[in-house]
RNA sequence: GUCCCCAUCGUCCAGAGGUCAGGACGCGGCCCUUUCAAGGCCGAGACUCGGGUUCGAUUCCCGAUGGGGACGCCA
């Protein structure tokens, strides 16, 4: 088979959603896999909405992502340029071979007619086409139109016994009744090309052989289809991966909480998560109870054939859970370079960090995280000199004059080991515990809340080794001083 | 309204003409244990309905119902 070459064009009308990266995700990995091409199409046609920041924003979230493409605006390419205003003149020369053939029409229908035709046909409770009024127009009519100046747009011309059946590689067969496709404007008033007209023309230059889109396309399917072969140029394979929806079983919105990439990345999602997680939603690699990949494994086992038919409903407890395991199993140096901006940013970086004890204390927190944000909170109690404790903490360990003497005595204990690491303090703690007659936990809580403040944490061992013998013994010294 | 798509646990996916209908998230319980996580084990939880085809349908076909999408001189 013919190297596959595949595109993403998004419309840089909003910032890169979820539903446009998992797109993104499916041609970028059908590339990967096949060694094929994947090509960034920036489709910035519609000017009122469209914005360069928009355009940075989703090259920022590709790459985020790590979804690189051989060619796109920025990195040019064999078939550029890449941006689709720039094309407008090969759109154009499109549509004229188009009228030259008899394929397309000028259509000379104001627009409040249209409008107006259409508000009565809705009233009356059905849909509107356009009636073709102009295709019908004579060659003398034409040019009396022309000659009065009159605005035209250009219109295709739907065949009568127009067969637009394909195979679509996530659905099978579709075919739509000709009957049901108007007679849609390729070229507006202003002299624009339309969005059928461009996305068909740049996909031929292009060579575009699969065009892998959202559901939300295959009602355009019949008309593009058309335009190819009115155009002579072969059709693609067509693939349109299912919709993502929020909880209500809407198209996934702005309501529906965070759905641009960006808010993801903001929030502490790691790019190895999202992209497992995008990848399993509505497609599935066939045998294996396997959940989690990673991107290589995921190129492996990609394929078109294994997206499912039906939408699919985002699950942001899924999400959390595919971030917390791919944060489990980062190389502990990776993470701390993953999180170290965050804790800068809380105020809690200090430069002269040990290495090793930062990737200790990392990995002793990511599997009490579901995100990196959850981290830095928790971080904390190793940053600070002395920490606040939480009264209720408090009156429940150390509330009464046994627990603070119990308190007392394991600080001389502590103050006097040989060593400070955890394997050193737990028999140490433990003996203390069977020499007062009291639980081994009655000191680890006590421990806990002078220490940390608060009654979850960690392994007490582990934290009192990482906070360090100096903090530790102020911390406890603080906390009696306190409660006293 | 018209056209198109979809239909298995709450959610995301497997699944085969005859299966104890499988996994994951979430939920409940137990274990581990110094708390919280993580981890391990166990559990509750689904084939939308009605017709066919068939010895047998959740699986194939048709219809209904439900959900979604598209019906712009937006993309």
């Amino acid at each position: 088979m013919k190297a596959p070459r595949v595109r993403f064009a998004p419309s840089p009308t909003g910032y890169l959603h979820i539903g446009g990266a998992r797109t993104a995700l499916f041609n970028w990995l059908y590339a990967r896999r096949h060694g094929g091409t994947f090509v960034l199409r920036i489709e910035d046609t519609d000017t009122e909405r469209s914005s360069d920041e928009m355009i940075a924003a989703i090259l920022h979230g590709m790459r985020w992502l790590c979804l690189d493409w051989d060619e796109g605006p920025d990195v040019g390419g064999p078939y550029g340029p890449y941006l689709q205003s720039a094309r407008r003149e090969r759109h154009l020369a499109a549509a004229q071979r188009l009228l030259e053939t008899g394929a397309a029409y000028h259509c000379y229908c104001p627009p409040e007619l249209l409008q107006q035709k259409r508000a009565t046909a809705e009233a009356a409770g059905g849909g509107w086409m356009y009636d073709r009024t102009c295709r019908r127009l004579s060659a003398d009519e034409r040019a009396a139109l022309d000659a009065a100046g009159r605005p035209r747009v250009v219109r295709f011309a739907v065949p009568d016994d127009a067969d637009t059946a394909f195979d679509d590689w996530v659905h099978g067969r579709i075919s739509v009744p000709a009957a049901s496709i108007e007679d849609f404007v390729l070229v507006r008033s202003d002299g624009t090309p339309t969005y059928q007209l461009s996305v068909v023309a740049d996909d031929i230059d292009m060579a575009i052989t699969h065009v892998v889109r959202g559901d939300d396309h295959v009602s355009n399917t019949p008309k593009q289809i058309l335009l190819y072969r009115a155009l002579g140029a072969p059709v693609p394979v067509f693939a349109h991966v299912p919709l993502i929806l929020g909880p209500d079983r809407k198209r996934l919105s702005k309501r529906h909480g965070a759905t641009s990439v960006g808010e993801y990345e903001a929030q502490g999602y790691l790019p190895e998560a999202m992209v497992n997680f995008l990848a399993l939603l509505g497609w599935s690699p066939g045998a294996g109870d396997q959940e989690l990949f990673t991107r290589d494994e995921l190129v492996a086992k990609f394929t078109l054939e294994g997206i499912s038919g039906g939408n699919a409903v985002f699950n942001p407890e899924k999400l959390d859970w595919f971030n917390q395991q791919h944060m489990m199993r980062l190389a502990p140096a990776e993470l701390v370079r993953r999180v170290a901006g965050r804790l800068e940013a809380a105020g809690l970086w200090r430069d002269d960090y040990d290495q090793g004890w930062l990737e200790r204390v990392i990995v002793l927190l990511a599997p009490r995280a579901r995100r990196l944000d959850d981290l830095v909170p928790q971080f904390r109690t190793f940053a600070v000199d002395l920490v606040e404790r939480d009264p209720a903490a408090v009156a429940k360990h150390l509330g009464d004059e046994m627990g603070r003497a119990h308190l007392a005595a394991l600080r001389e204990r502590l103050a006097a080991a040989d060593a400070f690491d955890a394997a050193t303090l737990e028999p140490l703690v433990r003996g203390l515990a069977e020499e007062r007659g009291v639980k081994a936990g009655v000191l680890i809580h006590a421990a806990r809340v002078a220490v940390t403040g608060q009654t979850v944490s960690p392994g007490i061992f582990e934290v009192l080794e990482l906070v360090g013998r100096d903090r530790v013994l102020r911390r406890i010294d603080d906390a009696l001083a306190g409660a006293a």
